[in-house]
DNA sequence: TCATCCGTCTAGCGATGCTAGAATCTGGAG
DNA sequence: CTCCAGATTCTAGCATCGCTAGACGGATGA
């Protein structure tokens, strides 16, 4: 009976290695050098042994895009920790912004490729809730009758607007600072 | 010698054929749809015909986002002739937000994915500076001593941020009209 | 010791973007 | 009107992609 244990647990460490590996080889070369066979060399198995794991190479994707998800929500609750909350404001968008600057091909996973991860759902994954729920909860300190939900996701879309017009070449890189004090300013002003 | 001039013309309309038929098959089906097989059959013509007229696939679809850019400045200077510096923001938001909805497609094109359009450089070229023109026009009329271009990259950001996260099935459907609400709010306030 | 079964790999399918070389058509000279 | 030269278009194929069927192998239990 202990042999099937082992089984399963070597299985668990092999799936950890599949997305680890799938993270990395993104981060360090793009999305687009993660393909299943490079995966599969990476790893040291064959192609076939990825889809005994996973149903596809979106459900990887999505599993590296859930990892992300874990590791937002604890630098934004980290992130909204400190005291005021005008400064709460700012540590949160600065801490998101990092996140996104430092795990590029991550953030990528979690917010524009992975299509099939329910967000606003019952069966969104713990995760997800928990991600949004950081973000809420920083943001709520000074919603000052505004909508807090509403309000969250506004300052969110800004942000990710930012980040990812940046990230396009949309944005120039000169202004980044500018953009973050502006936004700041425009939703601390209650009005 | 006019034989010449009437082939130019012919190739001419054919490369308007090409970048028309992309668009619409890409807002029919999706750009996953747009193959270089499955466009030459739509155009009738045999695939190496497409790389006479553009140097790969990403080429067609700059050109598509190149239409969009010409047709999103118009329709942006078309809502900000209004009156009162107050309705022209929400004017300005409003038509970039029905541009995206009507043309999802497109604004792909423009917005995600072509990577290869200089965006804030020399050689930009001329529809996609109109179109920032026509943003920075309608957004500066209410800059209120806020720096015009930072102003309009931010709104602009804030717009795109909502969009994206909304199609992506990020956002709730539900609360769109609230959020444009709170977002027009935030910025028209000076503070 | 042997048969069974689970796990893994080899090999291959259809589809993608792109291209080389054959084939065809056009236009002008004799 | 004929025929050749040059441009244009097509057929066929390459490498690569995600994914899978079926052969193969070794570990497990009788």
């Amino acid at each position: 009976m202990s042999t099937q244990q082992r089984r399963e647990r070597e299985r668990a460490q092999r799936h950890d290695l599949i997305v680890k590996t799938a993270r990395k080889l993104a981060e360090s070369e793009g999305w687009d050098a993660v393909t299943t066979r490079r995966l599969a060399d990476e790893i040291e198995y064959s192609q076939p042994v990825l889809y005994s794991h996973f149903a596809g190479k979106d459900a990887i994707v999505a599993a590296v895009a859930l990892e992300g998800f874990t590791e937002l929500a604890v630098r934004l609750r980290a992130a909204t920790r400190t005291g005021e909350p005008r400064t709460a404001l700012e540590g949160l968008a600065r801490a998101y912004m990092a996140f996104a600057e430092e795990n590029p091909a991550l953030y990528d996973a979690m917010f524009t490729m992975a299509v099939d991860l329910p967000f606003g759902q019952d069966d969104t994954p713990e995760p997800l809730r928990d991600g949004f729920q950081a973000l809420l909860s920083g943001v709520a300190q000074f919603a000052d009758g505004r909508d807090p939900a509403i309000l969250t996701e506004v300052v969110w879309s800004a942000l990710h607007g930012l980040i990812v017009l940046s990230r396009g070449g949309r944005l120039p890189a000169s202004g980044r600072e500018a953009r973050l004090r502006l936004l700041l300013d425009q939703f601390s002003a209650t009005r």
